[in-house]
DNA sequence: TAAATTTTTTAGGTTTGCCTAAAAATTAAT
DNA sequence: ATTAATTTTTAGGCAAACCTAAAAAATTTA
């Protein structure tokens, strides 16, 4: 059976794969930030990683993890995303709220109940901040999901996904031609409201809220 | 905002609990067998518990919960019985294998996510063994129920609930005219397989096997 | 490139929750 | 009512995961 880390452990692992992402390779001091600890700590348990084999790491240098170390944070990070969209669309979170939950939920180890869990929510491809969520085999979907708040100006982008907490929404959107699989960008971000304004291919420009730009998530192109 | 309380010290209050509920005060090494530690760690842990106002104890003498200790002891039982229920009928997890993993999550604290639980189950009044679902203050359902299988001897009871996975035993069941509501007692435990010989009310007695007393839910008088 | 600064590691504590072994208190037996 | 047996507590350790302060290495700057 595969070995079982502790609580602590995964929060390394997990924020070691966060800086990566931006970093290729992470520092003792920036990893010691993010996970609000001391240096010192951050040292003793990079030690321990890699005595597991989880890391690659000589001292005084900077560090990432091995193979195995991204395989484990993957599971963890689809337990996490999982238990996020649990929370959102069966428990009526708002997905503000979430993360907090998640970050405990996501520490119970068990194959079974995320598989299970996986299969009851009818395996979703992103979490209700459009982070893809890893497949039981830690594969991540490589296309990339944003909410529509975050794409950049004028960057051509296709619906894939809105987060319908009411309906309404959705159908607020379809009298505006705005559906699931429709090209757009955004022509102007309003500063005062982050309101933006956005243009369907050849169709004239229409201005949607922040709230309502959140909740669409899109696929640049 | 109600305190927290470690893993571990949940894990005491909800031994010390469970063992009161057979013996009114309960000893330093019997926690220790259930707990599977050894007494002089739960010396260490009871004082702990009484330094927080959740355990009446004396050096040398049994202990119980104080009235806070019993309500932090329902929160968690709450949480575990909420959690069993989840993984039976919404994840389809056999009811035999849901305690460990209910064991995991039932240390995650959140009252939202537990309320919110409740509310996505349709505030459930037993979990997937029979035993009843404390509500939002802590409050259990005054009617007890267990399974038959643990029904005294000799002691009257009625029938509240039959656990069918399949219908087939809700059709056995009525064809001796067992059915919901119908009151009856055990005569006599047959010791090589547990079978039991039940009589309900004037008819003649009947043998019923464990399995089937396991599945029928009854509420002693 | 040598000194100054910054980063990382080492060394030595602290807390939590567990342990063993010995001492103290309680309970049982003669 | 003593003595014997059992139970509980105290005393002193250990491991995990954190900490501070000092030492060592790496990096930057003059």
């Amino acid at each position: 059976m595969p070995p079982n880390y502790s609580v602590s452990e995964e929060n390394y692992i997990k924020s070691i794969h966060y800086l990566q992402q931006v970093n290729e390779a992470v520092s003792t001091s920036a990893l010691a930030e993010h996970l609000n600890a001391k240096p010192a700590s951050i040292t003793e348990m990079l030690k321990k990683l890699q005595a597991k084999g989880l890391l690659l790491y000589n001292p005084y240098k900077t560090f990432r993890l091995s193979k195995e170390g991204n395989k484990v944070a993957l599971i963890i990070i689809r337990r996490h995303r999982l238990w996020e969209f649990f929370l959102v669309d069966k428990l009526q979170f708002s997905w503000e709220e979430v993360h907090e939950v998640a970050e405990e939920l996501e520490h119970v180890r068990s194959k079974k109940l995320i598989d299970k869990l996986d299969a009851f929510l009818s395996y979703p491809k992103f979490d209700p901040h459009g982070d893809p969520i890893p497949d039981a085999n830690g594969k991540i979907n490589i296309q990339q999901q944003l909410p529509l708040s975050r794409l950049p100006l004028n960057k051509q982008a296709v619906i894939t996904a809105v987060q319908d907490q009411s309906s309404e929404l959705l159908s607020f959107l379809s009298s505006l031609n705005i559906v699931i699989g429709t090209r757009l960008e955004i022509k102007r971000r309003l500063a005062f409201d982050n309101s933006l304004e956005i243009k369907c291919r050849n169709k004239q420009a229409v201005n949607i809220s922040e709230q309502v730009a959140k909740a669409i998530q899109v696929n640049p192109l």
